[in-house]
DNA sequence: GTAACTGCAAAATATTTGCATCCTT
DNA sequence: AAGGATGCAAATATTTTGCAGTTAC
């Protein structure tokens, strides 16, 4: 059977493999991003915690994942949108971090806004964390 | 004698002492973010792993310097600005990492814009991170 | 003098690397 | 069959904790 994961993984030149199937599904399935542990936790004690760190790893060089910028050291993962490519990233990323349940997405819907930088800077990629409460949270507090 | 780095300690009712000094100056002398490890090497080899660690902890919570979101696994420090007290930040800070010098460095100037949240999102801080070229990288590449 | 801070040792975590084996193509 | 991927073991690196000695107030 051949699925829009093995699709994904064979446009990016990878041999098709349990865990990185497995893996890939864990963000296919899941809105928002995950942390290293949480994939750990999610696939069940099914991997090694090697072959997660490998295959993240292999994921982003690949552009097929991307790392979110976290105040916390939890270095958190999530999906590329299509125009990701090996090297070189979509630009305007917004992620919402929810102060309560502590959930990461990623906001496709909302564009990060230019940003007017001194005289000499260039600017490359623009990334925006916005801290907050989820609409979940929020209804659940009142 | 007392200096603005007692004066800022004594602000925040924390003990004056060596350690807590030699750190906070660094931040003072030193446009931009630190990390970790810079701090100990910075410091030069004077102070213990571990009193870096609770030091730079205590900051945080008392509001003197704040994290920096980055995409990679390094958390950085950076000073806050007056009106960050203890348990409250301000609001928006926009950082600039160079991708040539790995420089961070805290845009005051620039302002964070507002984001447009999806419905039922509220938001609490917005945090910036720009990648790019810094001016002095910039100009020395042409 | 007392409470708070530091340094050392060591524990707990997290991440990386080497290598033999197994799986994908 | 060949190259790449995995799992295990172990080496590194990072962060946290406990405690005794020292320092600031």
């Amino acid at each position: 059977m051949t699925t829009d994961l093995d699709d994904l993984l064979k446009r990016n030149h990878l041999s098709i493999t349990e865990s990185r199937k497995k893996i890939l599904s864990l963000f296919v399935n899941h809105t928002g991003a995950l942390a290293h542990g949480d994939i750990e936790k999610k696939a069940g004690e099914k991997f090694d915690r090697v072959t997660v760190y490998r295959t993240l790893q292999t994921f982003v060089e690949k552009g097929i994942i991307h790392t979110i910028p976290t105040s916390d050291n939890m270095v958190r993962y999530a999906l590329c949108k299509d125009n990701c490519t090996e090297g070189h990233h979509h630009d305007n990323h917004v992620h919402f971090v929810c102060k309560e349940c502590n959930k990461t997405e990623c906001l496709d819907k909302v564009t990060a806004p230019s940003i007017e930088l001194p005289y000499g800077y260039v600017a490359k990629t623009v990334e925006v964390v916005v801290t907050g409460i989820c609409k979940e949270c929020r209804e659940k507090s009142q």
